[in-house]
DNA sequence: TATTGTTATACTCTATAACTATA
DNA sequence: TATAGTTATAGAGTATAACAATA
């Protein structure tokens, strides 16, 4: 061999070939999330509300007078880091912190009307992004899908956080 | 009502009723990404291989000279995020850049004895660790799982990144 | 003593833009 | 003009540790 052969395959892109990396979960499952989430962002447009703002506010919307700690450990963040986020929902005038009667040290989440007609809103576009991106899977394959997810999901009692 | 009754309700955590994120797979995607992650992290050590760093080092010793650019594409990442990873990899020896006749411009990734060794240890602990996580998963749901991953993943070139 | 909300801080991951050297 | 690698930079997202107020 002159030099001639062996060059090319040297740029080549393996492609057929299969790396170990694809048969692991954890390896398809942060690739999917990212295709997933970058479609979020992009429906719900450069200013829209990102996944993490959108996810407390449904749960506040649903919840309302959800304390923080509350919200916190249903989403799954550490109560430090929820802050942030609440201050954003507060600044766009989507909820209140309100006083609760029995326990000053506790702040409740209070949707305002603003807060939940946006709510209402992204829901729809959150339902769309969904529909749009999932419309090749079947009802069964959907089902199955979250049905795995949530059997994942349920191990993170097994292994506390703290 | 005298104010005794509702207090409660304030403080209790809603766990019953299953709030509009529960239905939707981006959110679940993102926590089931999270625990396995996390059970990746525990596994492999407080100094291990963190996921990203792996993968550049499975695909860097399953097809060895592949050059930078090409092992971004695969990753899914910008070729300037993965100047830090390969550094590492470097660093601990695992790989050199290697000067590619006939393209000056390109430097290909060749595995070190070191980083294959180190590779199929990681490899061994990975896969123990995915086998007990997903211990509770038959072959078929596990299969199901990926594949069901991989159909999201087909998205990717649906919408392209840049 | 324990809990709530908060701040300060740092770290990881990632992207964009611009540069250089090559092609 | 286009590509490969690099640097600088900034922005999310998150965690840990500590603190004040309150329980």
């Amino acid at each position: 061999m002159d030099g001639k052969v062996r060059v090319q395959t040297i740029k080549d892109e393996p492609s057929a070939n299969p790396s170990d990396l694809e048969s692991f979960v954890g390896y398809n499952l942060k690739r999917a999330y990212v295709i997933v989430q970058n479609d979020f962002r992009a429906i719900l447009g450069e200013d829209g509300l990102a996944p993490r703002v959108f996810s407390a506010l449904s749960l506040a919307v649903q919840y309302p007078n959800i304390t923080q700690s509350a919200l916190a450990r249903r989403l799954g963040i550490e109560r430090s880091g929820l802050v942030a986020i609440v201050d954003t929902l507060e600044r766009l005038g989507y909820l209140r912190r309100a006083l609760v009667p029995g326990d000053r040290r506790v702040q409740a989440l209070v949707p305002t009307d603003a807060g939940k007609q946006t709510y209402a809103r992204a829901l729809n576009l959150v339902r769309a992004h969904e529909d749009r991106l999932f419309a090749d899977f079947s009802a069964t394959e959907k089902d199955t899908l979250l049905n795995l997810l949530l059997k994942i999901r349920a191990k993170e009692d097994e292994r506390p956080r703290s």
